[in-house]
DNA sequence: GCCAACGTTGGC
DNA sequence: GCCAACGTTGGC
């Protein structure tokens, strides 16, 4: 089992918003850099941990945890020109960008901001923290993620 | 709103 | 294949 970092909007989608889905459950649309779709695509496994982030807003951190209940699947919106996530060069035999399904676990007690990320020695080389990484997706190692945990 | 740090595009 | 221009992300 692999550990990730998902970054989302709460604007647009937040952890409260994964909880209020059906079954708790949504699929992780509009990832539209290579990087980050070939983790979700090629690396990605059910029951994989999610820390959930909470970026572009007056506190960014880690709200909680979800956990990826479908592996990647074409990400139909590419192909649908009325999505903001709409991409020409994608089609039905050659879908370009996926996406996996995500089920909302827990939420922390309290979001753990990335300032105390950042103060923490221990995950000096976590690639979050890494200056000029704005991938949406990324890899968590073991270490750091219950390094983490004990910090909520 | 600013800006650093990317990634992507397209002319050549 | 190079690289300038442009677009995006995301913290601050």
């Amino acid at each position: 089992m692999a550990y990730w970092l998902m970054k989302s909007e709460p604007d647009t989608f937040s952890l409260e918003d994964l909880r209020s889905r059906p079954n708790s459950t949504e699929h992780w649309d509009g990832v539209r850099n290579y990087q980050a779709r070939n983790m979700m695509r090629d690396q990605m496994k059910c029951g994989d941990k999610v820390f959930f982030y909470h970026s572009s807003c007056p506190v960014p951190g880690i709200a909680g945890i979800a956990k990826v209940v479908k592996e990647a699947y074409p990400d139909a919106s590419a192909q649908n020109p009325e999505s903001r996530y709409y991409d020409p060069k994608a089609t039905a035999h050659d879908p370009r960008w996926f996406m996996v399904n995500v089920k909302f676990e827990r939420k922390f007690k309290r979001l753990l901001p990335l300032a105390e990320l950042k103060a923490a020695p221990a995950l000096g080389s976590m690639a979050l923290l890494k200056k000029g990484n704005r991938l949406s997706i990324m890899a968590v190692s073991k270490d750091e993620w219950q390094q983490i945990l004990a910090m909520v």
